[in-house]
DNA sequence: GTGTATGCAAAGCATTTGCACCTCC
DNA sequence: GGAGGTGCAAATGCTTTGCATACAC
């Protein structure tokens, strides 16, 4: 979604568009990948804490944005931009990513298998980056 | 690992086995799945909290416990009931486990696709139950 | 104008830390 | 007896909440 079609979304569903609002939906849409709370809350030194926080709830509620559970705990992403499972190295903590495409049928397989559709986005997946496997 | 064994490698590295490492040690050893550091404490009313943080911490240094993140936070488990991977819906909230045999053919599609070799338990994986996927 | 959104300050929690005291070896 | 462990209290950091004010519509 672009952005003047989440700001119409917004509107439609009787939400006001402000000033804040714009800068905190930006900066996310502008991030390639995940930001978290606090990482918004730096970038944007005038927007307040805690319009950050209920923002980021209502751009979840309406499903512009998702997110995801890393290491260091939540962060943000564009919900369109979900289409990937993240990589995180348990002993270096090098982050990588696998588009879901490359796995989708074992997606399915699991799905036939066990009746649970797995969504591999919401959650990273550890694990030991090659170098680290290399190095034993 | 059992009690005992965790006790004489405690002991072998120098750490004082204390009523309350017994005590925080039994408690996650009994527990069949996850248990929060929060759990910990209620349960052991006469263990200070920052009891708990330190010896968890310790445990897992000495790999007798580990910890995994699901949507609510960090919870601990045995290390060696480390064979399973969390299943979350995201919908109900209904936790299910699948052993991580289930799951070997996706862990070497990755391995071979990326190099990174996955290890599934370290974080929940979330998706649809069977009943909410039945449910639309 | 009016009702929603924001800022601010305070409260709420989980977690960490410093230090005096205790206790396991 | 002495190093290591614990409890306590305070500090820290993130998140939430209540309320007065500001501002989008």
């Amino acid at each position: 979604m672009q952005l003047e079609a989440i700001i119409d979304a917004l509107k439609a569903r009787g939400h006001r568009v402000t000033q804040q609002r714009r800068a905190i939906l930006a900066e996310v849409m502008r991030t390639p990948g995940h930001i978290s709370v606090q990482d918004v809350v730096k970038r944007l030194p005038k927007v307040n804490a805690s319009t950050v926080y209920r923002t980021l709830d209502l751009l979840e509620d309406l499903g512009v944005v998702a997110h995801a559970h890393l290491e260091e705990g939540a962060e943000y992403h564009r919900a369109e931009s979900h289409d990937h499972v993240h990589l995180v190295c348990a002993r270096c903590g090098r982050r990588d990513s696998l588009p879901t495409g490359q796995i989708a049928p074992l997606k399915e397989l699991i799905a036939r298998e066990s009746g649970f559709e797995p969504d591999f986005t919401h959650f990273a997946v550890s694990g030991l980056c090659a170098r680290c496997r290399a190095a034993g």
